[in-house]
DNA sequence: TAGATTGTTAATCGATTAACAATC
DNA sequence: TAGATTGTTAATCGATTAACAATC
């Protein structure tokens, strides 16, 4: 059974928006202060309806003839999305790539702010990565409590993520986003992002495969 | 415009193979050796009869009550998504993420393999991570072409992402996945793939804030 | 004004789901 | 055999695209 939806617009659409901001942060950047959705869709390869009906979803209206004002486009998106309220999160796993989501500054953008860093290992425990110091795994649950997180991403092994996920639960998580190739087993009304780009590697390398062997 | 499909299976049946690659293995580890359309339904959160239509794609066939051989069923998948063939890569950007993505082991598993990094910065060239050595973005395009490398990983700022994705069409690169959180603008016939997560924590975020502010 | 672009309502397309005979 | 599961053919659902009047 797949879960019920909890969004009102389709998640191909909402995958695009953040795609369109970042095309219209750089248009701002450059000095333009309207653009239409043909410019949108020409720069971004889709077509001109398309843009049109994502950008209905944050509620802007634009002009015709004019299209729509850049930074008011811009302040539509971040509401809609949410990036405006930020978030406290917990990551657990200081591996290179759980160290790579400890510095990675776009997360500001998006509102997620990663408050801790918890690992298993004892030679980490205590040492600062990105300012951000390393605890020991076993205190995730009074941490998370103390601080009321509510979003945690794993970047632990695939045979470690079932168990961090159930903790994290315990400790208060609804939100997990998870970087570890493993199926995991959750409970109802947990909210569940894969994060893993093996996914997104494997799209790219199956594109190129049926090209060199077609 | 949105380029032609290269696919003769869907993109979203294509992004669930791997998913079920990855339960089937957890599965083959505990030595179970078939398995039902039900049965993956089930752990995954799927309806069975998407489940049979994912696995048709493969080519592979299963048995009335009792389903599928677990290894011929990971091996169908391993010849469909082309991981039995090795490519080369170059990666761009040594930073965190870059280094992150240099020591990925389940690179092996999708059949990738980075042989060179790059960066533009002299105080990192010439080092070692992860065993492998880092050269100046200038040597890339040399390298690439006596390498006839094809796939080019782009782990550098955004600023810098147009620019090096041009660098590595001029190589002879012709397979592109974007890291940088950046709108390329690419001839046709490049396969580009998206890995920015961004995307990814958007999805999350939204489902969490909508939850939160019902 | 003329022409381009908008938002809305309707049509199409593609993916998911249902139905069901075949089969282990 | 009886019952569960398969693969196939048809129906449904949802997202994309088209058509078009309104408007700047």
């Amino acid at each position: 059974m797949p879960s019920k939806e909890l969004l009102n617009i389709s998640l191909p659409a909402l995958k695009r928006l953040p795609v369109y901001y970042n095309f219209l942060k750089s248009q701002e950047k450059e000095g333009v202060e309207t653009i239409t959705a043909p410019a949108i869709a020409k720069a971004l390869k889709l077509v001109p309806i398309q843009v049109r009906k994502d950008i209905a979803n944050t509620g802007i209206t634009g002009k015709p003839k004019t299209g729509y004002g850049i930074k008011e486009l811009l302040r539509a998106i971040e509401d809609f999305m949410g990036w405006t309220n930020t978030y406290d999160a917990i990551i657990v796993g200081t591996g290179d790539l759980g160290r790579a989501l400890l510095g990675y500054e776009a997360f500001k953008t998006y509102g997620l702010n990663i408050v801790k860093a918890f690992d298993n290992d004892p030679n980490k425990v205590g040492k600062l990565f990105h300012n951000k110091e390393i605890h020991h795994v076993d205190e995730l649950e009074t941490c998370c409590k103390r601080l009321d997180v509510k979003t945690g991403i794993i970047t632990v092994p695939a045979e470690n993520a079932q168990e961090v996920a159930e903790r994290m639960i315990k400790s208060g998580i609804i939100a997990i986003w998870n970087f570890a190739p493993a199926i995991l087993d959750l409970p109802e009304g947990i909210i569940y992002q894969q994060g893993d780009i093996g996914i997104s590697l494997s799209v790219l390398k199956k594109k190129l495969f049926d090209k060199l062997n077609r």
